[in-house]
DNA sequence: AAGAAATGCTTTTGATTTGAAGCACGTAGG
DNA sequence: CCTACGTGCTTCAAATCAAAAGCATTTCTT
């Protein structure tokens, strides 16, 4: 069953893949619990009230918190409704579409940002000792780069259909 | 922004969830095309391929695979529809099911973890020097024995409502 | 400048997931 | 024995998400 993966590198992907998923499990459960935001719209307000002006374009935002434009779309709708958000048109390309966060947005993330930061510390970083961070650190921001240069990869021909499953 | 984390902490906050994240995505992607299975379909033969008998009790089934007992129901009758598994009430206790891999089950694990291993080994393991893997693996593994002991922190009153948002 | 192709977003459709409610079986207390 | 409660799974309703199709705008080609 470990087929070409030593009993450690199985163990170490495994756990890699739990501790992930875990830690978004219980940072999600906060943030509903602290403010009503799943992960997803956590994000999405934290990128904004981070960027320049407060805005970005729908597609600068997408990358890196959604795997889809429509998801992002839909996300961006619950957001407006509440009124954390904003959007308009760009005047400079009109299929662009400027979303930006309100005052209330702002306030919102200031409000569940300590609690979200303090999951964090509680669950990655208290047992850690010193030197893991560095360590850590150093490795999964290779392995990321990595990823992030690694196309793709086309499916073998292999393939006869895809959907969500 | 940063807000009680180091600019490092929040780094490797953030290369974490990535790498997990594209991780997932990619051998998600990968399975589907090799063998039409999500990652949790996949994660859920290859346990019952491991079991013991080939079978297991769907609530023994569902810890660490899915986060709701209905997403397990949902995930076996889509997988006993494909004939990869099969259903039957335990004799012991008459409310349990037991799972159990058919041949087509296991042939179909077989078939599709050769790719499964050498997508993990390409985009997790190559990245990593020598002495990476075993410094990952004490950390990660020492995380995960945390957040497993850590209790699911009840949620401060603070809460107003929590659906799935 | 006109048509073709690309880009940016939304709408639609379908799949997956969760929590709540429901049902069946099992266990404990009187 | 009989009721109350607990356990194991499924059903149901609602939410989220992605892919495909659609629409509008922009850019490229000739």
């Amino acid at each position: 069953m470990t087929g070409g993966l030593s009993a450690e590198e199985l163990g170490a992907y495994f756990a890699l893949m739990e501790v992930g998923s875990l830690l978004q499990y219980a940072v999600d459960a906060h943030l509903r619990a602290e403010g009503d935001l799943s992960y997803v719209q956590f994000q999405i307000l934290a990128r904004l009230a981070d960027a320049p002006e407060g805005r970005l374009r729908m597609t600068d935002l997408a990358d890196g918190v959604v795997y889809s434009r429509s998801g992002l779309t839909y996300q961006a709708g619950l957001l407006e409704k509440r009124e954390l958000i904003t959007r308009s048109s760009s005047p400079d390309d009109e299929r662009s579409v400027i979303v930006s966060v309100t005052d209330g947005g702002r306030a919102l993330v200031a409000r569940v940002l300590p609690g979200h930061v303090d999951d964090v510390r509680r669950l990655l970083f208290d047992p850690m000792a010193d030197g893991d961070l560095a360590a850590i650190s150093e490795v999964l921001g290779r392995i990321r780069r990595h990823m992030r240069s690694t196309p793709p990869r086309s499916a073998k021909p292999r393939a006869k259909n895809r959907r969500k499953g």
